[in-house]
RNA sequence: GUGUCCAUAGUUCAGUUUGGUUAGAACGCCAGGUUGUGGCCCUGGAGGUCGUGGGUUCGAGCCCCACUGGACACC
């Protein structure tokens, strides 16, 4: 994997990662596709929405179809149909906030499947091997996120426990090579909750073990937002430049915004796609519920200017009729939507830095998403 | 035509046994929430002259009578 910086503008940046499944630019919005497939797309859709990486979840894979299925089809690329870049988050969230029944220790931790209760252990070294056998093009440590608000000493425990995994990963890495014939990489999660120091000390051990990128984790999990915010200029100040910085989880536009002011380089969300289903669209002008009844027999698209085949297309009465009746196809538009918007916010901060404007740029969005759709 | 049963929120129904504060629920509807994904879930809100008319009673969704509408059975 190779990160190349292009243009800095204040400490926003635009640049590209290279991967043998192709490149991707940053500052860039990562589609989840937990379980192999982003929700209600095929590939052919994604790509025409502008997603130029996906992400899959090895939590999820591995209970589901499992690793000796995903080994068998040649990895999840062959799996799913997608031969572009893939990141997988590994699964250390979804045993913190999906599992109630975990037990953690040093070695690693033991968890029950939400799916069928059967028990299972992760540890460090085998997460990684678990990614090996998906193939994503970037694999992610485990890691403990710790709820918020927890105390300092709480957060500073887990933060040693992540530190340790990390080290753990990084050596299982290394010692390991890939299914597939492509090259993987391996990013390390800044933890530390709200708490300046650890933060510091969490970022630069993991700068001292040395990754192909950071995470910066534990965020958007019920903290302010001028906390995160914070936290983040804390951890981007200590990152290597030359490394691309991942805020993972994050967040609605205007977070995004803001995060991608701080020298952070890519994200990922379930907003745009969740909420989707939920009849939440994502607009320049802020977000729109369509279920609502001012949009029964409004015929105008949810956008005018937005060049995605749903506002192309459709109008909102048809949107809301859909949602309503709960037809399928309603989450699939709603989809397409979302994406593109999230999509088409990135390209415009890519270019705004480019062009060292991306100030003013960020000013005029933040302003139109408080207008509220009219 | 005769008999039995039924009628309560937009819908499906509790509540009638033993008359007693402001008639409830689910779904639907209206509106919020959702941040390293279960299409879920969570939180509020609106909505009823209890089929119609009369009677008994201090008091009727509940008891009595008539009427209207419906279901079933028998002619």
């Amino acid at each position: 994997m190779q990160f190349s910086l292009s243009t800095t503008d204040g400490n926003a940046r635009a640049g590209a990662v290279t991967t043998d499944h192709g490149t991707f630019q940053t500052p860039a919005f990562m589609p989840v596709g937990t379980l192999g497939t982003v929700k209600t797309l095929r590939s052919s859709e994604l790509k025409e929405i502008g997603a130029q990486i996906i992400l899959g979840n090895a939590y999820h894979l591995y209970l589901r179809p499992g690793t000796d299925t995903l080994h068998n089809a040649g990895g999840l690329h062959k799996f799913m149909d997608w031969d572009g870049p893939i990141l997988t988050d590994s699964g250390g969230y979804q045993i913190f906030s999906l599992t109630d029944l975990r037990k953690l220790t040093p070695k690693g931790v033991k968890f029950q499947s939400h799916l069928d209760g059967s028990s299972h252990f992760f540890t460090p070294e085998n997460v990684v091997d678990i990614e090996r056998f998906i193939g994503s093009d970037i694999m992610m440590v485990l890691d403990e996120c710790p709820p918020f608000p927890c105390d300092a000493d709480y957060a500073e425990r887990s933060n040693q426990l992540t530190l340790d995994w990390a080290k753990r990963c990084r050596m299982q890495f290394s010692s390991t090579t890939g299914h597939y014939g492509h090259s993987q990489a391996l990013f390390g999660i800044v933890q530390g909750s709200v708490f300046p120091d650890i933060r510091k000390r969490s970022a630069g051990a993991l700068c001292e073990i040395g990754f192909e990128g950071y995470a910066i984790g534990g965020l958007a999990v019920g903290e302010p937002a001028e906390k995160m915010y914070e936290m983040v200029s804390i951890c981007t100040d200590i990152l290597p430049k030359d490394a691309p910085r991942y805020l993972m989880g994050v967040g609605t536009p205007e977070n995004i915004l803001e995060a991608i002011e701080r020298g952070v380089d890519m994200f990922d969300c379930v907003l745009p796609t969740r909420n989707a289903r939920n009849g939440m669209f994502f607009t320049r002008f802020g977000t729109v519920n369509i279920l609502n009844a001012r949009h029964k027999d409004d015929l105008n698209p949810l956008d005018e200017a937005c060049g995605c085949y749903t506002c192309r297309h459709h109008s909102r009465a048809y949107l809301r009729h859909l949602f309503q009746s709960k037809e399928i196809l309603g989450l699939q538009l709603a989809t397409v939507h979302n994406l593109h918007y999230y999509q088409w916010l990135v390209r415009g901060a890519r270019v705004a830095i480019s062009g060292s404007t991306f100030v003013s740029w960020k000013k005029e969005q933040l302003a139109d998403l408080a207008t509220s759709d009219s």
